[in-house]
DNA sequence: GTCTATAATTTGATAGAC
DNA sequence: GTCTATCAAATTATAGAC
C-alpha cells in the first residue's frame, strides 16, 4: 500500500491510512507518520493545521472511498452480483493471508476506537459504512431486489464482512471468512430467487 | 458495569476491563485507570508486575469469560438453541442503544487494535474467542448438528454479531444488529432442520 | 512549502517511605 | 499492600528561519 507519491499531502494521507487501520487512531503518532510519510512535522502543520484529527478524517474518507472502489470493481466484474458477493470474501481472505493478517478493513479498527470518544471521527467512519451500503444496496436492486431486501443484504453483507475481520485478525486465521462468507452469499442467492 | 469491589486487584481489572472496550489499548492511560479503580499507581504494580500489558491481559480474559457466561445464559434459558441465538441480537441492541453505543463486545476494539502490534494480547483475544465458538458449537451439536456444520454456524454466528457492533458503533443504529439477527437466526433454523 | 527547535503535557514505569 | 515523588521518553502542537 501507500505508494510513493511527489505530493507531500497525498503522500501523508496514504500512510496515515496505513497507519490507522493497522494501529489504530491512539496507536499512531505523528512521529510514526512523518518518518513513514517522509515528511516533516511542519510540513504535516502546513497541511493539516487542525493536526491528527484533521489528518485521521482525510485519511479514513480516502481510504474508505478506495476500499469502496475495490468491492465494486470486484462485484462489477463479476458475471452477476450474487457472484461477485461470493468472490469478494476469498478475495479478502488471500490479502488478509499475504498481508500477515494486517490487511484489513481500513476503518473498522479506529471505528470501535472512537466510537465513544471522538464524535467527529466516528461520524466520519459511520458516513463511510453508508456509502458502502449504499453502492451494495444499489446493485442489489439493480439485481431485482426490493428496497427493504436490498438494504438488509447489504447489512448484512457489511456486518459478515467485518466481522469475519475482527475473528480473522485476532485468531490468525481465515476460517470465520470462509464460512461467513458461504452463508451470506446462499443467502443473497436465496433471496434473488425468491425476488424473481 | 465494574462494581465498587474491596478487593483492589478486581476493582482494577473490572475498571480496566471497561476502559479497553470503549477506548482501546493505546487509548487507556495507567492514569486514567487508577483514577476510575480507586487505586495508586503503586499499588497496580504490586499486583500487575508486568504492567500496563499484565493488566490488560487479565482484564481481557477476565471479561471475555464474562461474557461467556452471559452469552451460554441467553441461549440455555430460551426454549432451545436456535430460539436463544435469535433473542441474542435484540438484546444486543438493547444494551447497545442503553449505553448510548458504549457497551459492546470487550475483545473487539483491542482485537483489532493489537492484532499486528502485540502478540501476546493478540493471543489472549484469539483464545478467547476460541472459547466462545466452543461454548457455542457444543450447544449446537447437541441441537443435532454434525462437526463441521455447528463450527460453521458459530463462525457465522460470532462473524454477525461483531461485525454489527462494528457497524452500529459507527452508525449508532441497530439496524445492522436487527438485520444480521435476523438473517443468521433463519441459517440456523435452516440448518437444524435439514439436520432432523 | 519545508525545515529545525522547542514548548507543554502525558505516557508507562521505578524507588522508597510508611 | 498502599502511597507519593519522580524519572525518562514520547506525545501533540507551535514558532520562526529558510
Amino acid at each position: 500500500m501507500a505508494e510513493r507519491t511527489n505530493d507531500t499531502r497525498e503522500r501523508l494521507v496514504a500512510t496515515t491510512a496505513d497507519l490507522l487501520r493497522e494501529h489504530g487512531y491512539a496507536g499512531t503518532g505523528l512521529k510514526a507518520i512523518v518518518a513513514a510519510g517522509e515528511a516533516t512535522i511542519g510540513s504535516l502543520y502546513h497541511h493539516f493545521p487542525g493536526g491528527k484529527e484533521d489528518l485521521a478524517e482525510a485519511a479514513l474518507r480516502t481510504s474508505g472511498a478506495g476500499y469502496q472502489l475495490l468491492v465494486e470493481a470486484i462485484i462489477d466484474d463479476a458475471p452477476d452480483v450474487a457472484t461477485g458477493i461470493r468472490q469478494s470474501f476469498p478475495a479478502a481472505a488471500q490479502v488478509l493471508e499475504a498481508s500477515g493478517y494486517a490487511d484489513a478493513c481500513p476503518i473498522a479498527t479506529v471505528a470501535l476506537e472512537v466510537a465513544s470518544t471522538n464524535e467527529r471521527l466516528r461520524r466520519a467512519t459511520g458516513e463511510i459504512f453508508e456509502g458502502w451500503l449504499e453502492a451494495l444496496a444499489s446493485r442489489l436492486r439493480a439485481a431485482g431486489l426490493g428496497e427493504r431486501a436490498a438494504r438488509d443484504a447489504a447489512l448484512v453483507y457489511l456486518s459478515a464482512l467485518e466481522g469475519a475481520f475482527v475473528v480473522c485478525r485476532a485468531t490468525r486465521s481465515t476460517e470465520a471468512m470462509a464460512a461467513a462468507g458461504a452463508w451470506v452469499a446462499d443467502a443473497v442467492d436465496a433471496a434473488l430467487a425468491e425476488a424473481r
